[in-house]
DNA sequence: GCCGTTTTCGGCCCGACTGTTTTCAGTCG
């Protein structure tokens, strides 16, 4: 998610903000401000407090704002002292940062976007304004076409022309791709590197392995025994269009679909370590650097060493054994206690997707053209025992009441043939209507083994009305699970506005359950959101929306992300067999 | 600006690559 911090309604205005500050408004706002202070050339420890403030409240499921609320102390966040506690405050009931404006005073807010450029870090923003006075991309750009910028201090001619042309090569910001559109990418180009003499192990890494939702770039690691041939073999990979940098056992290209690749060569023998170095994430990897630093060890991507010593690094098992943990799966290590829990041997079983044993909500089209038959084949192939069948209703544009009466006729009469080979649950995506009734009559809604309701309509309603709709709905004894229920589309902002704490609080109370919408393109809930109704003790659904037989597979993408959020078989609803998956959504 | 089982000061992760530096700073991940 980015806010446009310029933008933000919340900043240098002493009219009290109208809604509760988001999360990531606030954490916008400290990365802000951390980029100011860095142009600035304040202490870097400084700069980088800054940043992982940012990063604590982004990562933080529950609202700062209601934190504040609740008049907690902000101070007992990770990464959050006394200081930055007050200021959090401040911002939240005053919508004021006074330290970002005095910041703002120094430096132009538009040197910013500057460091977005290949090259350009704070140091060579800051000379651009001081000796040129540049303050945007465009001027930026102009300065190096009249000559000016040539022959100054840390310019050289090649940067000259690497500015210019990547200034005339992007006419946009760039974007984090989806994870789904890039992993054929990644797959031809393991399967390309592989193919290099003496290369032995050719993997993924970074954030594609962590299975983040979106990827900025491929990081790709390599064992070999020539490390020239592999880089070598990189350039000739087919979809290569611009060579970055091209060292002798790391080398960066950008692809024709701009899509960044850098390649590391390791020994076989630092594997291991490699492997976490280049997973990361970041923060991750510098908790772990710092215990091994207290053990008196120094971890790298070599290995872990004991002064001179090496004491390991060809696995990333040894790696975690040797600084005292037990191995960490990647869709944890983005810092967010995984370090803790492994200390203290805590850490949760992930949910995998053979544990998965069906979909509880699919549209009747993903039978392709075989109808009902053809959806209870697709669920069989899939190895699953149960599969919910969940049209839309009529207010979302979907069936009217004539043909899912009928439709529920031909589930039971499936049925009874099919003797539970696979079963097919009677359900529907029931629009909860903005009064927060369902959009089905009574008798319709009994016929039903369970029900999935959303929005899909009214999203311009208040945080207020919208979260008492949603809520209401919960209410219903008809109610079983709340279907992708912020309405997110991965990489932009949230398209209505709801109280995501107090729904999951009344979910749990009224014994129902969360969705995780699977697309690769929705995965809703979050990460952070998963583990949110985790820790408040609501089951979670993985299911697909699958729309034809062949999105039944985006299923994987869901446990990908419930794995990021923490979740354990348990607490994946259709990871029950049957008989208990029919008691859980049974209505009391 | 944060943090503490070598605590309230003095640390704060670490190495590769590039370009311009004439021995290393800036940037990046």
């Amino acid at each position: 998610m980015s806010v446009s911090v310029e933008d933000s309604s919340i900043v240098g205005t002493l009219v009290p903000a109208p809604r509760a500050v988001e999360n990531g408004e606030i954490a916008a706002l400290l990365d802000r401000l951390a980029d100011l202070l860095e142009i600035e050339g304040a202490n870097p420890f400084r700069v980088r407090a800054y940043r992982t403030a940012a990063r604590t409240v982004r990562d933080l499921p529950g609202s700062i704002a209601a934190l504040v609320a609740e008049d907690r102390d902000l101070a007992e966040l990770p990464g959050i002292g006394h200081d930055l506690a007050g200021k959090l405050v401040e911002i939240v009931e005053s919508g004021r940062f006074p330290a970002l404006e005095e910041a703002r005073a120094q430096v132009p807010s538009g040197l910013v976007d500057l460091l977005e450029l290949p090259g350009v870090g704070p140091k060579r923003a800051k000379a651009l304004y001081e000796e040129l006075g540049i303050t945007t991309m465009d001027e930026l750009a102009a300065a190096l076409r009249a000559g000016r910028v040539h022959g100054r201090h840390g310019f050289g001619e090649t940067t000259e022309r690497k500015l210019l042309h990547e200034l005339e090569r992007r006419t946009k910001p760039e974007r984090r791709s989806m994870l789904a559109e890039v992993e054929p990418t990644a797959q031809a180009l393991v399967s390309h590197l592989s193919g290099a003499r003496g290369v032995r192990r050719t993997v993924v890494a970074g954030s594609y392995r962590r299975r983040r939702e979106t990827v900025r770039d491929l990081d790709v690691l390599v064992t070999a025994s020539d490390p020239t041939a592999a880089t070598e073999r990189l350039l000739s990979f087919a979809e290569v269009e611009e060579v970055l940098a091209h060292g002798s056992t790391r080398s960066t290209v950008r692809l024709g679909s701009g899509l960044q690749v850098d390649l590391r060569v390791v020994k076989e023998e630092s594997y291991g370590a490699a492997l976490c170095y280049f997973t990361g994430s970041v923060a991750h990897s510098v908790a772990v650097r710092r215990l091994a630093q207290r053990a008196g060890l120094k971890l790298n991507e070599y290995g872990v060493f004991h002064g001179d010593e090496r004491l390991g690094g060809r696995t990333e098992r040894e790696v975690f054994r040797l600084v005292g943990l037990p191995y960490i799966a990647p869709e944890l290590r983005e810092n967010r206690g995984e370090v803790d829990a492994a200390l203290r041997h805590r850490l949760p079983h992930l949910v995998r997707e053979q544990d998965v044993r069906g979909d509880l909500r699919v549209h009747s089209s993903a039978g392709d053209r075989q109808g009902l038959r053809g959806l209870a084949n697709a669920a069989r192939d899939r190895g699953y025992e149960y599969v919910a069948i969940a049209d839309r209703t009529p207010a979302a544009g979907g069936r009217s009441h004539r043909a899912l009466r009928e439709q529920l006729d031909g589930i039971e009469r499936l049925n009874d043939e099919l003797r539970g080979h696979p079963l097919l649950l009677a359900s529907a995506e029931v629009e909860i209507l903005e009064d927060g009734s369902l959009d089905l009559p009574e008798r319709l809604l009994r016929r039903l083994d369970l029900t999935v309701c959303a929005v899909h309509t009214g999203f311009a309603l208040s945080r207020r009305r919208q979260t008492d709709r949603v809520l209401r709905a919960i209410e219903s004894p008809y109610f079983t699970i709340l279907a992708h229920p912020t309405g997110r589309l991965v990489g932009d902002e949230p398209r209505y506005d709801l109280d995501l704490e107090r729904v999951i609080e009344l979910v749990h109370e009224h014994g129902g359950f969360v969705e995780l919408d699977a697309r690769p393109g929705r995965l809703d809930l979050s990460d952070v959101h998963c583990k949110l109704a985790k820790e408040r003790g609501v089951g979670v659904a993985i299911s697909t929306g699958a729309a034809s037989r062949a999105d039944l597979a985006v299923m994987r993408f869901g446990v990908d992300q419930a794995r990021r959020g923490w979740l354990e078989r348990t607490d994946v609803l259709n990871t029950r067999p049957v008989a208990e998956l029919r008691r859980l959504i049974a209505r009391s």
